[in-house]
DNA sequence: CTAATTATAGGTCAATCGTCCTAATGCGAG
DNA sequence: CTCGCATTAGGACGATTGACCTATAATTAG
């Protein structure tokens, strides 16, 4: 019953080096050894590698319903709610610096490799897509709300694709202002 | 005297696949194939494959420069100018949709790899950077003007990211028509 | 305790990677 | 024509890749 430990260690660390070093340039190997592993004993518990991918998505779908919630338990406001995800950036900006948004440059991979798992790795995007969707409905934007939901996931990522090209904190944070303020004049009913 | 056509098909070559496949999945036999050479002879013209990164990244400044340069002729407004940048995601739109921003997504994986290059690439965006300020200077925005020249950057890159993740070519339209009224609000006088 | 299943280790495979080398060409200057 | 340099071809290298296999160890079921 210890299977599912080793797997989730794999997983887990199939993670962190494919948020560090990519997909294509993390290897069996490379992870083997940080579980301290065999590979023959990896291979137990994954056929391929895009398995390793699957799985690896499918905890960050799972990671990302969680946080999720937290914001939901934590705040009543849909625009706050909002805001935790605009705020993101800024609270894991020194990981972000240096690898990126762990979505948005995974995707760009899957994008770039014609890779089969192009559709999967979308699918985190989409949780937060229809999560603002909805956020957005909440604040009385029926219409408008998966245009506007776009609009919020299509910011942050050219703010995170920028700052951490530029290695930009001053310009994150700037950024980061200029949305919650746009979100306070959407929220006090002007026009976009 | 031929080296220097075939040492540009071989950074033409190269650019090409880097764009569509990434830096990392392009191989010497890949780029060789393309080419038609020899990997001896490949050899002969870049000893190592951050050389041929090198001056691939030399060539997208050179043809940045010149696209620069194309719009400068042709509109003497500076708003006008700075709509072109903003519409090159609609021209370009068939090979963003599948293979993203050629800038975006290279400096995506030279800042994932912590590739020596990192830099060099940043320069191509650092390009568009100065232009794109002084072309706001012009329009009066004299202390503003980086922070705007970084906002355009940042809008189409995030722009690029998520039309090329969904493949949603409406969205993209949508989003430069945003962009290109936010720029008109600017240009009579209105605040950001 | 024993048998069966699960889990781990480690070796092997062909393919490919970036790199390097040498031999054979092409070609222009004298 | 010939000498010498510039260019090309193609093989070989050690390392690494994803993938596969079999033997052993650990655990569980009966």
């Amino acid at each position: 019953m210890s299977a599912g430990k080793t797997r989730n260690e794999i997983i887990k660390a199939a993670d962190q080096l494919i948020y560090l070093n990519g997909y294509e340039h993390t290897s069996f190997a490379t992870i083997a050894n940080v579980v301290k592993i065999s590979r023959g004993n990896f291979y137990y518990h994954f056929k391929t590698k895009d398995q390793i991918l699957n799985a690896v998505i499918e905890q960050r779908k799972t990671n990302t319903r969680s946080m999720i919630r937290q914001w939901e338990q934590q705040h009543t406001k849909p625009a706050e709610r909002i805001k935790c995800y605009i705020k993101i950036i800024l609270q894991n900006w020194p990981k972000i610096k240096q690898h990126g948004c762990p979505v948005g440059t995974l995707c760009n991979e899957m994008t770039k490799l014609s890779h089969p798992s192009q559709k999967q790795a979308r699918g985190i995007f989409t949780i937060f897509r229809k999560w603002l969707r909805d956020q957005f409905r909440l604040l009385g934007h029926e219409e408008q709300a998966d245009q506007l939901a776009m609009h919020v996931l299509s910011w942050s990522q050219g703010v995170a694709t920028m700052a951490s090209t530029f290695k930009a904190q001053q310009f994150a944070e700037n950024e980061v202002d200029q949305m919650c303020r746009w979100l306070d004049e959407l929220t006090t009913g002007k026009s976009i």
